[in-house]
RNA sequence: GCGAAAGUGGCGGAAUUGGCAGACGCGCUGGACUUAGGAUCCAGUGGGGCAACCCGUGGGGGUUCGACUCCCCCCUUUCGCACCA
């Protein structure tokens, strides 16, 4: 690498410059408009790996972009520090989650620094501070005051080897992330968010966010998973209490020739007892629950289950179906029963099919509405069938469409009092607890009078206590004295403290609005601050947060709003996703000993270049694999144009007078820097960073070729060539930028000057080339002024004498002309 | 199985509204400068053909003067959901 630009001592030059004089802190008080550039906050692991570069490099050519177009922006990054990761660590490197968290915390400070992201590091959010977490306590406090914060018996993950309740995220095909054993359900008490109370505004609020990834919309809708249709209570022979399930195609009721309750189901032992064989009933729904209780490895399982013995009564049909125990019904779902209906639905199909149970088509495809080519159906082969259609065989309703037999039996279903129209989610209430050290103390103390009592405000934050020596199977707080033992808010008694932690996905359902107001020690947030920057103009990050972060996050908001502290509905306008970094094509992961360590780029190559790159190898939403030889390119081009700049600095330093150009190559040269302006600013405003790079090496192509063939340099234009490449440049490589920016005598960040807006006078070209095609091939070209009308175009086409030899005498059918374009003409 | 996105040179990728396919970069080939080149500069680089020219955007149809782009069918890949009643 001999003869490249002194890279290591432009970029600390210009980090220390930034960072010392603060020129990226901002303020609510600015005659600018704001703007709030956000990228999704980092986990402390270790080190920040390419993923971490991408991200905030792409934040950061957004953020300095804004800030040419005079925008205040706020530009700030944080710790999501609280989580599994630090504890396992800990226990297996013998060291405190603290240490851990705070030595990686500040080496991947170091690391972003290095970077030379534009951040205001007067705003840094740490989530495992105390100053922090209080206000997590606090929301859940206002939760609690409004029943969306509340306890109840629930069933979570828990790994028998490790003795711990686990995430979703951490089981694995039902296997322990850490130990690889089987995860068991158990049912353990636990608080929760009512999010399920949100879910209507959850799915109606996802009209309001235009600008994000329809991905991630549908990703969202599907989790929300919102479903119409009615329960209904069928009437058990022998039984006065009915039982309650639930449909959405009421309206193939007259088809539903048995009845089928989840294994779980809190009528099964029950019924059972009415069973010729009881005990052994007994023991194979045993096994259906087992088998559910393991999350299933991919693709469904064989469809298992038995006669219960009983018999419901269909409201309908006034017909006696009987009661079956499956394993394919879920209890977590709806009512945990279902009516059966096999003609219609493949799974009820499929079951009985293979226990041979009756099935009765009681819906055919509407010829009269749709183009469905009126096959004489033989029934048994076009089974099942589950689109809509009409109503056969279903008495009064026979000859209905399914729309107008649904509100009709909708309304009856009401009328008579056997069930109502209802709608069900998929969404699930937010369990948040975790019998875990690392996270946020949640402010609970239980008293043996009075219950389950909130921890007064001002006696937040409650501390997360030290302990030395985390071990498994033991909740850690439970083992410190001093914290678990705490008096009733109320009566004064000697309680017990909650000893379970938040689920860290509460910490960063809100950080976002600290950092309008981060030292604030009376409130979350002031309001008035909030209200300045928000909502956030624009959020980067990874597809892999679609669900969990960035629906609870809309959650938060949502409650925020309710609570008066904001008053918007949604607190992000739009989204982007990143695609990975990837290293051969597979996700670079430890043990596939594939990672890249950007520190070692930035050394071999530099800050500019490494995050050049990592914008210019491919559009910023796919996925991108890291290649060594192309950052290189990256760091070729930057010494390129470092070289042919150091050989005119001399005469370019100071101004040096008006541009004027004076020959053909002068206005060729400014022609196409006008259309690199005009080029790379459209590209940023719609995130292709990659075109955007690529047409500024274009232009220095130009320019060399500029270098080599033209003697008498025109000095003017070539400064303003250099400030203008400066000045485009820099969101992308700001050091290298500023650098040659003060070389030219300049003062002052570059990220603080005017974007340069291309001009029109020398976007228009003098002569424009004409495509000219016979019968859609191009067969030649032609140079023409760039205002000439369609008549002389035809002409001069004509008259060539290549076009000739293709007209060759025929006659001409018919000419298309595009002006500025392209001139096709058509024989036989 | 359902849903979404995507398939373009040796590779990453370009191509506002249908209008010169392959911008830009990597790699490769040749040359220059050099003791040297893994530095730099210049030239070339989709395939076939000496050439004129022909063929080329996963495959097959279609619409159009004109299709990477629009429509229909099929194939492949990636991602998401996965017994949601």
């Amino acid at each position: 690498m001999r003869d490249s630009y002194d890279f290591r001592s432009i970029e600390q030059k210009w980090q220390k410059k930034w960072f010392t004089s603060r020129d990226f802190q901002v303020t609510e008080h600015s005659d600018r408009p704001k703007y709030y550039a956000l990228e999704m906050l980092p986990y402390p692991s270790g080190k920040l790996h390419m993923g971490h570069v991408r991200n905030y490099s792409l934040g950061d050519a957004v953020a300095r972009y804004l800030w040419m177009h005079g925008y205040n922006v706020l530009h700030p990054i944080g710790w999501d520090s609280f989580g599994l990761p630090a504890e396992n660590a800990a226990i297996k490197n013998n060291t405190h989650p603290e240490k851990w968290t705070l030595d990686n915390i500040a080496n991947m400070k170091r690391q972003c620094m290095r970077l030379g992201i534009s951040y205001d590091w007067s705003r840094e959010v740490t989530t495992c501070f105390p100053d922090y977490y209080r206000w997590n306590q606090w929301f859940f406090l206002r939760m609690f005051e409004r029943g969306i914060a509340y306890r109840k018996k629930g069933i979570v993950n828990w790994c028998n080897v490790c003795q711990t309740v686990l995430a979703n995220e951490q089981v694995e095909d039902g296997r322990c992330w850490r130990c690889e054993s089987e995860v068991e359900k158990r049912e353990l008490e636990q608080w929760y968010f009512r999010i399920t109370d949100y879910a209507e505004q959850l799915l109606q609020d996802l009209d309001q966010l235009q600008s994000w990834p329809e991905k991630v919309i549908t990703m969202q809708r599907n989790w929300v998973g919102k479903s119409v249709g009615a329960q209904v209570r069928f009437s058990l022979e022998g039984d006065d209490e009915p039982i309650e399930i639930f449909t959405t195609r009421l309206d193939t009721i007259f088809g539903a020739t048995f009845m089928v309750l989840a294994p779980e189901h809190p009528r099964v032992a029950q019924l059972l007892t009415h069973h010729p064989d009881g005990e052994k009933a007994m023991e194979e729904v045993r096994k259906y629950r087992a088998q559910q209780s393991q999350i299933r490895e991919g693709g469904e399982s064989e469809k298992l289950g038995l006669f219960s013995g009983s018999y419901a009564i269909n409201p309908f049909t006034h017909e006696r179906i009987p009661i079956w125990i499956a394993n394919f019904v879920l209890m977590e779902y709806g009512t945990g029963a279902i009516m059966a209906v096999p003609a219609h639905d493949s799974r009820d199909y499929e079951f009985a099919q293979k226990y041979r149970l009756p099935i009765r088509r009681v819906i055919e495809p509407d010829s009269s509405s749709g183009s469905e080519t009126a096959h004489p159906e033989t029934s048994q082969d076009s089974l099942p069938y589950c689109q809509y259609g009409r109503l056969i065989d279903s008495g009064a309703y026979s000859g209905l469409t399914s729309e107008e037999a649904l509100q009709k039996m909708y309304a009856l279903i009401k009328a008579e009092g056997i069930g109502e129209p209802t709608v069900t989610y998929r969404l699930k209430d937010w369990g948040i607890s975790r019998q875990r050290y690392w996270g946020t103390p949640i402010p609970i103390i239980y008293c043996p009078d009075c219950g389950a009592v909130p921890v007064p405000d001002d006696q937040l934050p409650v501390r997360l206590p030290r302990v030395e020596n985390i071990k498994l199977g033991v909740s850690p707080l439970a083992t410190v004295a001093g914290f678990l033992k705490a008096p009733c808010p109320k009566c004064g008694k000697s309680g017990k403290r909650e000893t379970d932690t938040m689920d860290t996905f509460v910490d960063s359902s809100w950080y976002f609005y600290r950092y309008c107001d981060p030292d604030n020690s009376r409130m979350p947030f002031a309001p008035e601050k909030v209200k300045y920057w928000f909502p956030v103009d624009q959020y980067i990050g990874g597809v892999e947060h679609a669900i969990l972060h960035l629906i609870y996050m809309r959650f938060f908001t949502k409650v925020m709003r309710d609570l008066g502290l904001v008053t918007w509905d949604e607190p992000v306008l739009n989204l982007f996703t990143q695609g990975m970094v990837t290293k051969d094509g597979a996700k670079m992961s430890k043990n596939k000993g594939n990672v890249v360590d950007p520190d070692e780029f930035v050394d071999l190559f530099g800050a500019d270049t490494v995050r050049l790159f990592i914008l210019f190898a491919a559009p910023a939403e796919k996925d991108l694999d890291w290649k060594e030889t192309g950052a290189e390119g990256c760091f070729r081009f930057l010494n390129r144009i470092w070289r042919v700049f150091s050989n005119y600095e001399a005469s370019i330093g100071q101004p040096c007078g008006e541009v004027q150009p004076r020959t053909e190559n002068d206005r060729k040269l400014l022609r196409e820097l006008h259309q690199t302006l005009q080029r790379a600013g459209q590209d940023m405003s719609r995130f292709h960073m990659n075109t955007a790079i690529a047409a500024v090496m274009k232009f220095l192509n130009s320019l060399y070729d500029y270098d080599e063939r033209v003697a008498e340099k025109n000095w003017p234009l070539l400064r303003n060539v250099f400030e203008k490449m400066a000045l485009i440049l820099s969101p992308f490589a700001p050091h290298f930028c500023e650098e040659i920016w003060e070389r030219l005598g300049h003062q002052g960040n570059i990220s603080f000057q005017h974007w340069p807006q291309a001009d029109p006078v020398w976007l228009a070209e003098e002569q424009i080339e004409i495509v000219v095609q016979v019968n859609g091939r191009v067969r030649g070209k032609l140079l023409v002024p760039a205002g000439i009308d369609e008549e002389s175009c035809k002409k001069l086409a004509l008259e060539d004498r290549r076009i000739q030899s293709y007209l060759a005498g025929k006659a001409i059918q018919k000419m298309v002309y595009v002006p500025g374009r392209l001139l096709n003409i058509v024989v036989p």
